[in-house]
Parts: structure tokens; sequence; C-alpha cells
DNA sequence: CAGCGAAGTTAGTGTCCAATCACTCACTTG
DNA sequence: CAAGTGAGTGATTGGACACTAACTTCGCTG
């Protein structure tokens, strides 16, 4: 197997690995054992695992960019944020790419980290944007409800009977109500 | 010293701490040292490592929860969420109370940390709707606006000189704009 | 003043883990 | 086939770290 299509296997194994326990709660044998692969192995393709780290972001970022735009495609104005706001409670239907998001977050302290969350955010941010072509007001209040769903998903609202929680998610992304 | 007295100082210590590497990424030894103390006398005030986290969660949301209190004392509906969005820009100025939240919502994987996070989370909800008698919209937005602050904050956006970094910052917390 | 309990320490243990090194194996190319 | 190259592994190391155990110090009270 080539070098690269082995480092996406990896990359892959590293989110679930990672979306659990961050960067510093995650073992590289673990995610060695579930690429499976030898854990030294990881250090051939990856310099450090901050490196793979990095690289697991990233693909999340890109994850949400190409969904987005997908989403958007032939569509304006409310449409395309609409559909966009769909298409994220479909992603999120997937906890990993919620929580390394999270624990990208948290981790934002790292100058490094930083650099590629804003990085993944501004692209989000202007692709929005001009596909929407709304008011920055629009744009702030599609985000922010994003991230509520975001810790709301966190702390698993969705499956939390309380009427505080059903009511914060059916007013925001009813698809991730159970049944 | 008292021990409770002193656990109080540990907390404060482990915050400083824990906002900077999480729970997993953060040494006791850290937290000692900065509280001036030896570091097994960290496991005579608290059992675990998990444990001081969950203090030191249970006490962010205990300073949120009285600073809200405190600010929309006497007002009701738009006044008194006014007045406590300010004050949460004002705590926001704390970058740990920030960071420590993130990663409290990143380790939501475990159950007693996510218990915790709802637990302060659903507090704060039920005040903020008894203070202001807002509908249950008004209150999504609220919390909405609260979680991207929160975000724009880790990845202090505040000190990014790009056009759609300020636009949102202006347009959710002004208060956190640099001079 | 004896002694008791609470505050706090020093020293230590067992475990885990990122990163390194030296190596094997299979394939390709001149 | 000789030489080289990329994929992949086993063994190891050096350090960090959560937690334990045993000891000291000291203020209080009978």
């Amino acid at each position: 197997m080539g070098a690269d299509e082995r480092r996406g296997l990896v990359v892959r194994a590293a989110l679930t690995e990672f979306a659990l326990g961050g960067l510093a709660g995650t073992s590289t044998e673990a995610i060695a054992k579930r690429a499976g692969i030898s854990q030294p192995y990881i250090f051939r393709l990856f310099a450090t695992k901050k490196d793979l780290f990095l690289a697991v972001i990233n693909s999340c970022y890109d994850r949400i960019y190409s969904a987005f735009l997908a989403a958007a495609d032939g569509k304006v104005g409310v449409d395309a944020m609409q559909a966009m706001g769909m298409e994220y409670g479909v992603l999120l239907q997937d906890r990993e790419l919620l929580l390394a998001q999270m624990h990208a977050y948290a981790a934002c302290d790292d100058p490094e980290i930083r650099e590629a969350t804003r990085t993944g955010y501004r692209r989000l941010w202007l692709l929005v944007q001009r596909a929407t072509g709304l008011p920055d007001e629009e744009i702030v209040r599609f985000f922010a409800t994003g991230m509520l769903i975001n810790v709301a998903a966190a702390m698993d609202l969705p499956h939390l009977d309380e009427s505080w929680a059903t009511t914060l998610i059916k007013l925001t992304c009813p698809d991730l109500l159970p049944e």
C-alpha cells in the first residue's frame, strides 16, 4: 500500500481515537492498533503526534466544507443557508466529527492548533457568505446556531429526556432527535 | 489552613492548569506547584484527578450562575437578557473560564463529566428563562450567541486582524475587541 | 503535659507512552 | 542478479505521572 493511502487510513483511525481522548488523552498505540499497523510506523507517516492531530482537524473541516459546497450547489440566499443547515445536522450524526472539533477548540492555546482551526473556520465562513449572499447578521446567526448544536450534541442533549433539552434541540436541529 | 479553604485554593490553581491542557494534558504536579503544596496532598483533598476536574467545572458554572443572577437582579425581559449578555462578555475576559468550559464539552464522552456539564447548563438555562420570562426562541438565541462567542474567544478572534473575524466579534460581543 | 487528630511532607511504585533505532521483506530497475 | 528503495516491525529507552505509604509537625483539649 502506498504511503498516502495509508496516511488516509491512519487519519480515519486517529479521528475515532482523538474524538474520545483529545490530543493528550490518546496514545499513538491505540491509533496504530485501530489502523492495523505498528505503533512506530505512525511516526514514519507523521512526524509527531500533534502533526497527526492537525491532519485530523484539517480533514474534519474539509468534510464540512465539501458537504456545505455540495448542499448549496445551485441555490442562493435563504435556500442555500437552509440546505447547509440541514447538511450540518446530517454531519453531526457522526459524533466523532463533533467531538474532534470540540477538542480542537479546547486545545486552541497551542498556536499551531489555533491556526488550523482559524483557517478551517475562515474557509467555512467565507463559503457560507459567498454561497448565500446574505447579510452578516444572518451569517452570524447561522454559525451561532451551529455552535449551540455542537455543544448540545456534545452533552448528548438529544438523548436527555428533559423539557429544556428537548426544546433546545427542537428549535435548533430537530433532525437530531431520536425516532 | 483548613481543608475546605485549601480546597478552594487548589481549585483555583487547577482551573489555570486545566484551562491549558485539559484533564489528560495536565499533571497534578503542575497544579500542586501552582497551589503551593506538595503533589500528593492533592489526593488527600480530592480522591482522583478527575474529581478535581469536576470540582473545577462546577466552580466555573457557579461563577457564571452567580454573575447572571446578580446582573439580572431587578430586571425582566429584554433588559435582564441584555444585562446577562453584557456580563458574559466580562466573564470571558477570563480566558481560563472559557477554555475550561471548552475542555469540559470536549470531554463529554465521560459520563461523569457529561453529567456535570449538563447540570451546569440546565441551571443556567432555567435561570435565564426565569429571569427574562422571554419565549424559548429568544433563550435559544441567547445561548447560541454565547456558544459562538465561546468558540470565537477560544480561537482568539478578537486579536485576529481579518475582516470576517472582526465582523463576527462586532456583531456578537464588541466588548471583546481590544482598545 | 500527654496524646490525638488534622495538616502537610518525603520518598517511592508501578505504569504508560512518544519517539528512536536497527532491522526485515518485497519489489523494482539498470 | 546486484543494488537500491519504500513499506513495515520488534525491541527499547528515557521520562513523566497518578496514586500510595509512611512519616512529621502542630494546635488543641482533657
